[in-house]
DNA sequence: TCTGGGGTCCTAGGACCC
DNA sequence: TCTGGGGTCCTAGGACCC
């Protein structure tokens, strides 16, 4: 514990939420959530306008459309959060060398080993200085906290949000933290706050008076202790600038529960390789293959199998997980199915000549699917490579050889409904198109802040603000190019700068008192990841695709999204 | 309401060794 | 003849975090 709040914890607002409306200004001062849009998903982040419905982070999905069906629901787009996420750690290294990631959108920084700070007066102002920085480089907004230790710094910047700065002065903690709920100590959940509910404690304060014996009895070893030191405010942990990965994993929820045995073993099969694929490209190789079996009745289990030496051989990864999946029984149907891989090291040491058979092996068994297709005895599965998504993901980038770049509202029933708008952009206005309209293709993520307003894409033509170009094409059938007539979408449209919201407006709305800090999962948990697991067969598309307000059907889209407080109100 | 995906750390029991 | 401790490794499960 120091004497001066030199650490500094930062947490950007809403990351995953506030990334989409800078990249897409129909949704500025809108409720968006960022998830799973499948049966299955789950909330990743709610902006603020959709908190104020009563969208978490980790709600089911299908909740969140109850509580909001107005929201614009997207897919996450890692890469360009990754992008912003770098840009953000950049700024962060320009104060110190100890900066501790802990996820895309959050980290801690010590501010006195950077020299950059070493008091409070000074710890504020390079923490104010870092939220413009932060603001001007990505366009987006961050909490600060500042403490002498981690645990308050991270306590600190979830006060002060959203877009907020705040600091713990050593010596004043213990008064601070003592009535607070012992959920706002890190790693006390829902388990451990209900074993210490049936003792009787309930608040911080309360915590510290049990002692640290009475806390060892309830919570265990290393618990405890732990909970007991941070109950007094005592965490003395460093600010550690790299850690290795310890494990590597990847795994699938099904839209629908696997039964085959079969199609459980491919499915298998498919994660280890891509597991060996995240493992590889970190430059990294393990010991010991894990898998994970979820059941129908969401019961979970593991299996596990340590290998002689480590490995990144994916015939011996696949090898290993199919053995495991041999112990289990998945009668009534697998829910979820992972392969991981963990007791990581950075060389393998396989025998040369091992590598080199399985090698030969490989190269082999491609010579002889190559083969086979030629032979025309491939089935179904391998048709040829198209440059069209398999589906069109709501919030996917798109360009479109007439209109320009824009995004994908939503999709259904054949159809694709587009959105024209870049981040620099005026909101802009919709266009339906058939799925498999020729013109329209995934388009790369543009950056948030910075992008010049290119030239028009569009040879000749007029840039998609501009209208008149008439409909692209519409309706089931196959594409209609170049009709004339006007978009009924565009004549529905916002019109330029038609309900824009300064987003800071409804950021107030939500921040009522203690509304946030009561909750639960926290509000900003953005560490989700890929949703889209849909396997081809289930189809989310047809499904959303119908009756979705965000996401299909022309002209209802984020156009006409109200205000928080119209319509999403008691739905 | 029906529960994602990617991680970390801890506990506990059994095997095995000294 | 009945019963040591301690250490390490492996496996399985669970809590927690974002």
């Amino acid at each position: 514990m120091r004497r001066a709040p030199t650490i500094l914890h930062l947490d950007m607002d809403a990351f995953f939420a506030a990334a989409e409306q800078a990249a897409k200004p129909s949704l500025r001062g809108k409720p968006v959530v960022v998830g799973g849009i499948g049966p299955r998903g789950v909330v990743s982040t709610a902006s603020y306008e959709a908190r104020v419905f009563g969208v978490r982070s980790a709600m089911p999905t299908a909740q969140a459309r109850r509580l909001c069906p107005n929201a614009a629901y997207l897919s996450p787009r890692f890469s360009v959060y990754r992008q912003v996420s770098d840009s953000v750690m950049q700024l962060l290294h320009a104060l110190s060398p100890l900066v501790e990631p802990l996820s895309l959108d959050e980290a801690f920084v010590d501010l006195e080993a950077g020299g950059v700070a070493a008091d409070s007066a000074a710890a504020r102002a390079v923490g104010e200085q870092l939220r413009r920085d932060i603001r001007a480089v990505t366009g987006l907004t961050g909490s600060v906290g500042l403490a002498g230790a981690k645990m308050l710094a991270k306590i600190a910047s979830e006060a002060a949000k959203p877009d907020g700065l705040r600091i713990i002065e050593p010596g004043t903690e213990r008064e601070l933290l003592a009535p607070m709920t012992v959920r706002t100590l890190p790693g006390v959940g829902p388990a451990t706050a209900e074993a210490l509910r049936r003792a009787g404690i309930t608040t911080v304060a309360e915590t510290a008076e049990a002692g640290e014996a009475e806390l060892v009895r309830l919570l265990g070893r290393a618990h405890g202790a732990g909970l007991y030191a941070m109950a007094l405010g005592r965490d003395d942990r460093p600010v550690v600038a790299e850690r290795d990965a310890k494990s590597v994993s990847v795994e699938d929820t099904f839209e629908v529960d696997l039964t085959d045995r079969t199609r459980v073993r491919n499915e298998l099969v498919r994660l280890a390789e891509r597991c060996v694929q995240r493992l590889r490209a970190a430059g990294r190789s393990g010991r010991t293959v894990v898998i994970k079996v979820r059941n129908y009745d969401f019961s979970t289990l593991t299996r596990s199998e340590t290998l002689r030496g480590p490995t990144d051989d994916p015939a011996v990864v696949r090898e290993a997980a199919v053995r495991l999946l041999d112990l289990v029984d998945t009668t009534g149907g697998v829910r979820l199915l992972g392969v991981g891989v963990s007791g990581l090291a950075d060389f393998t040491q396989e025998d040369l000549f091992a590598q080199l058979a399985t090698e030969q092996e490989a190269a082999e068994a491609a010579q002889q699917a190559r083969g086979a297709a030629v032979a025309g005895e491939e089935q179904g599965g391998a048709e040829p490579e198209e440059e069209r998504p398999r589906r069109w993901h709501p919030g996917l980038d798109v360009v479109h050889d007439e209109y320009g770049a824009g995004w994908v509202q939503g999709s259904g029933v054949g159809r694709v409904t587009v959105r024209f708008e870049q981040p620099w952009s005026a909101p802009g206005r919709v266009r339906t198109f058939a799925v498999d309209d020729p013109a329209l293709r995934p388009g790369e993520p543009l950056p948030l802040v910075g992008g010049a307003p290119e030239p028009d894409p569009v040879r000749g033509g007029a840039g998609p603000a501009t209208g008149g170009e008439g409909e692209a094409s519409a309706m089931a059938g196959g594409p209609m190019s170049g009709a004339g007539g006007p978009d009924p979408d565009a004549l529905e449209s916002d019109g330029p700068g038609a309900g824009r919201v300064e987003p800071r407006r409804t950021e107030a709305i939500c921040r009522e008192p203690g509304s946030q800090k009561a909750e639960r999962p926290g509000p900003d948990r953005p560490e989700a990841h890929r949703q889209d697991l849909v396997r081809p067969e289930s189809g989310w598309a047809g499904a959303s695709g119908e009756g979705e307000p965000v996401e299909g059907r022309g002209s209802s889209g984020p156009s006409e999204i109200s205000a928080p407080g119209e319509a999403c109100r008691g739905s």
